[in-house]
DNA sequence: TGTTAATTGAAAAGCATTATTATTTGATTG
DNA sequence: CAATCAAATAATAATGCTTTTCAATTAACA
């Protein structure tokens, strides 16, 4: 895991030089991106941040994730069912686990991918440019707390 | 590739043990979906039927989908932006390949992915039931399209 | 401090999918 | 080979998440 103190200050950098303003919603949803602990939702995002500015929107959520997302500093991670989580802590495509009873995402260290793309690229004659790997399950936690 | 008559009588008889009705509508999809030629949408099942069936309506391809979905006979493959496409020829969960020009999907011949779940597996703690792997990128004949 | 373009909040619009409902029809039975 | 009836269909309305709109606000810069 990338220190979130550091990615908070990469974005913020990214934002600055790309000539956009730092209000203080901003600031909130970038501060939140950079932990990015358990992989946040547009909703709970909004949420977090309603305790703090009670006027806060979920448009300005969505909007500033689309910069964020337009920067390449966040990862976002949208599922069939229309819900989206996000990475921010580390915006290059990676493998996750999901827990598909208590929603948990977790990211687990795996280096065989990459020889995976090229094998794939090789036999179908594809350019490879992006990757995107989910594992569903149940997570430990979970399993202990089944009857 | 699967024999598409064989997935074909497969998914007949799986709808027939399951007490539905075979109506002409529903043969129609199931044809389609037992080849799966290029993994199709939803939208392009409704397009080819229509010619055949004029009154065809959007509604009846979702409702059939969703039914052999929930019987295993289909592969669903959403997409973030809210498209889907669809593999009956191979239900089960498997690797693809996706060209984000032309929006063909291919599957590759991929073994090493039963190796990478163990592994995920035991790191995690997770029990793992399901998982995910499109790779994205741009097919030859796209790259050779290229001016 | 004043100027200005970017950003915001609130509400409306957009859009793929699902639900509703009246009508039609496949399958079973005798 | 009809009659019966639950299942399936077509058409349309509703849903729910995301984006857009627009007037008001505000961060950045001189
Ligand atoms: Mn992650
Ligand atoms: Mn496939
Ligand atoms: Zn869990
Ligand atoms: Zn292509």
């Amino acid at each position: 895991m990338a220190d979130p103190k550091k990615r908070f200050e990469a974005i913020i950098q990214k934002l600055r030089d790309n000539g956009h303003k730092l209000t203080p919603q901003r600031l909130a949803i970038v501060k939140i991106l950079a932990k990015s602990e358990g992989h946040p939702s547009v909703e709970s995002i909004h949420v977090r941040i309603k305790k703090e500015f009670s006027t806060m929107s979920l448009a300005t959520v969505y909007r500033n994730i689309v910069l964020i997302k337009s920067l390449g500093e966040v990862l976002e991670l949208g599922f069939p069912d229309g819900s989206n989580r996000y990475d921010g802590n580390n915006p290059e495509p990676h493998p996750h686990v999901i827990c598909i009873k208590c929603k948990k995402i977790v990211d687990p260290d795996l280096d065989s991918l990459d020889e995976m793309k090229k094998e794939v690229a090789v036999e179908t004659n594809f350019k490879i440019l992006n990757h995107r790997l989910d594992f569903f399950g149940i997570c430990g936690d979970c399993m202990a707390a089944k009857v």
